[in-house]
DNA sequence: AACCTTGTCAACCGCTCAAGT
DNA sequence: AACTTGAGCGGTTGACAAGGT
């Protein structure tokens, strides 16, 4: 199997495309198809390897693209097949009528992958990373999510459904509280390994990590006070994002169809009086079904871990500002120290 | 206004695969 | 069977634009 030779030639023109031979390129096609890609430079009078008609061609000239943004149905496409294909550029663009494997891997580049890290997920697997501090801001959201929607279910909910949530509530809380502990326990390590100078440089740690136990802490406490976040202050990807599939082995986040959504505006964990809305395609265990998240509904994202800047942190709404919920230091230390996790390593 | 950083995307590179000889 | 060639794919790069300081 040996190489293509044709982009080793010399004297080949590389690099942007003139209008000039876009029209070469173009009107050759059009008369005579591409045929021979290897050819068609000759043919067409283009000082180009075969190989770089073809890319123009196929990602920019052809009739049929579709250009301008990806709309939230590309997107949400994007996102599953990429979760059941991995990086296969070209089998996901099929399902993507005018749209290119270039474009689509760029797209998934520079959007789709960076708000999965932000949420906590592994871009690759499309699972809940398994690192702490990408992980906790995704497991304390599901946690706040499914007591939100547990608050404002109650009523027309049946056994069935409660147990569902009530289990994968349960699931959320244990594994933060997992997770919690086993930072804990590296981060005391690192913070001696720092002290006695034999700081290991491949232990690649973030920032939050190089924190000492007690700052996390600190960290911790805050975030339960400071950033209760009102979805309706994000956009609506972002809203969306949260939307979590109940399935068997995967949980992949997938893009909330935001027309399957109708919940009031107002509803939040603390107010209970808001408990209009509508959950559709909710809590059965099939391929299909999501959990629908509120648009409104407020998340508890420490904004700092999931690379939500702090301008956006600032921009989202409080729901324990004026008391009523319970004090930052009994949350956690209902969430966390009263665990019999701890109990058990005392 | 100048510089720096970050984001976007077209294009290239190197590889694999399949078909042909 | 071994080799060559062409096509296509996915990863990466670099130019440019936009936004921030």
């Amino acid at each position: 199997m040996g190489r293509s030779p044709c982009c080793d030639e010399s004297g080949l023109k590389k690099g942007p495309w003139t209008p000039e031979e876009d029209q070469k390129l173009v009107e050759h096609i059009q008369q005579h198809g591409h045929g021979s890609w290897r050819a068609l430079p000759k043919l067409a009078g283009l000082n180009r390897c075969g190989k770089s008609c073809r890319l123009r061609w196929t990602n920019y000239l052809r009739p049929d693209i579709k250009r301008g943004k990806f709309s939230q149905e590309e997107e949400q496409t994007i996102l599953h097949l990429h979760s059941i294909l991995g990086n296969k550029w070209s089998a996901i663009a099929t399902h993507l009528p005018g749209r290119t494997d270039n474009e689509i891997k760029n797209f998934w580049n520079t959007h789709l992958k960076k708000k999965l890290i932000q949420m906590g997920f592994d871009p690759m697997t499309h699972q809940p990373r398994t690192d702490l501090v990408s992980t906790i801001p995704y497991l304390l959201a599901l946690a706040n999510m499914t007591e939100i929607i547990d608050h404002q279910n109650q009523s027309s909910w049946d056994d069935q459904q409660h147990a569902a949530m009530s289990s994968l509530q349960a699931e959320a809380v244990h594994l933060a509280k997992l997770q919690c502990l086993q930072y804990l326990l590296q981060s005391s390590n690192s913070s001696i390994n720092i002290n006695n100078n034999s700081y290991d440089q491949n232990a690649m740690i973030t920032n939050m990590e190089q924190e000492q136990p007690l700052s996390l802490l600190n960290t911790i406490s805050n975030v339960k006070e400071n950033t209760i976040m009102d979805c309706s202050q994000l956009d609506s990807t972002h809203a969306a994002s949260f939307s979590q599939p109940l399935h068997h082995q995967s949980v992949l986040p997938h893009f909330l169809d935001p027309q399957q959504v109708s919940f009031s505006s107002q509803s939040c964990l603390n107010n209970e009086q808001s408990q209009g809305g509508t959950i559709t395609n909710f809590a059965t265990v099939d391929e299909t079904s999501w959990i629908n998240v509120p648009s409104s509904a407020p998340i508890s994202v420490p904004p700092n871990a999931i690379g939500i800047s702090a301008g956006d942190a600032s921009s989202c709404t409080s729901s324990y500002g004026g008391g009523g919920g319970p004090s930052p230091v009994s949350y956690w230390s209902e969430f966390f120290f009263e665990d019999p996790i701890m109990h058990d390593l005392s």
